[in-house]
DNA sequence: TCTATCTCTGTAATGATTACAATGCAAAAG
DNA sequence: CTTTTGCATTGTAATCATTACAGAGATAGA
């Protein structure tokens, strides 16, 4: 992703393209690895010396509400980001707090309709312990 | 729900059958509500005097450990539980936050397979707006 | 009754998230 | 090019759900 399809993106939204908001949309699109404001905040510092941590929180959120990634209370602590927006699933690992993407097998579950109420967001995640935690467990 | 009820499903898990850890039991499986800790702590207060939120806290993580509740992330504020072990899902409106059960069609959901990963709990939930923020809206 | 163990309680700490007011910046108008 | 106006950003302080911990209490078996 170059800073223009960012900045391209962004303005298509309607959404003024400002340096901390394009490193933002920028980053979460290079990195699906499911990161935290902290994670995003830290490895942004660099790049944009005089970015806030309120920022990260006050764009994320925004992007979220206007679809360009989402928001995952998976993780009962604090929240991660996804700037993957194909429909997936996702899988937390309980022993070491990894969020792992999992395919869904067809697109049935986005056309579940809720009587009465008006659904705009669906998540569909598992818990449990992932493969490489099951393996460390099994050499002790 | 009879207390001697929630006496002998305790025991059968194994769980001393203490009364704050009755009371708590009672009440989430005669409220299926999606209650809060806060919620179970301030409607027990009468009953069990002494009771303090830690124990709400500490009983309630430790029941949806042994499968007799489920612990949802849906809100991004708080843990709600919910006593319904049946497969369902969850629908949380955005404006009023209250949650509501949601039944699944069938038991397709429950017999996903992670590849390599161990899958220990399934969550499915929507975010939207429900029936009755709806109607609000619409009368202002 | 005594003792060992498991529970519960209450306070204090933690830490993620948000509120807010002051400052900075961007784009349009002049 | 400068001014202006409104939106964005920053940093600190507050909030508040959750957890840690240590002391007090209850329980069951000997």
């Amino acid at each position: 992703m170059t800073e223009q399809q960012a900045i391209d993106t962004l303005k298509a939204k309607g959404i003024c393209p400002t340096r901390p908001r394009v490193a933002i949309y920028k980053y979460i699109q290079e990195h699906f690895t499911h990161p935290n404001v902290d994670e995003v905040f830290t490895h942004l510092s660099p790049e944009v010396p005089t970015l806030s941590k309120t920022t990260v929180y006050n764009t994320l959120r925004m992007y979220a509400e206007m679809g360009l990634c989402s928001m995952l209370t998976i993780n009962e602590r604090q929240l991660v980001f996804d700037g993957n927006a194909n429909s997936h699933a996702h899988f937390m690992c309980k022993v070491c707090g990894r969020v792992y993407d999992v395919p869904t097998a067809d697109k049935m579950l986005e056309e579940m309709h809720i009587p009465g109420h008006r659904a705009e967001e669906m998540h569909l995640y598992y818990r449990g312990t992932c493969q490489s935690c099951l393996l460390k467990q099994e050499r002790m």
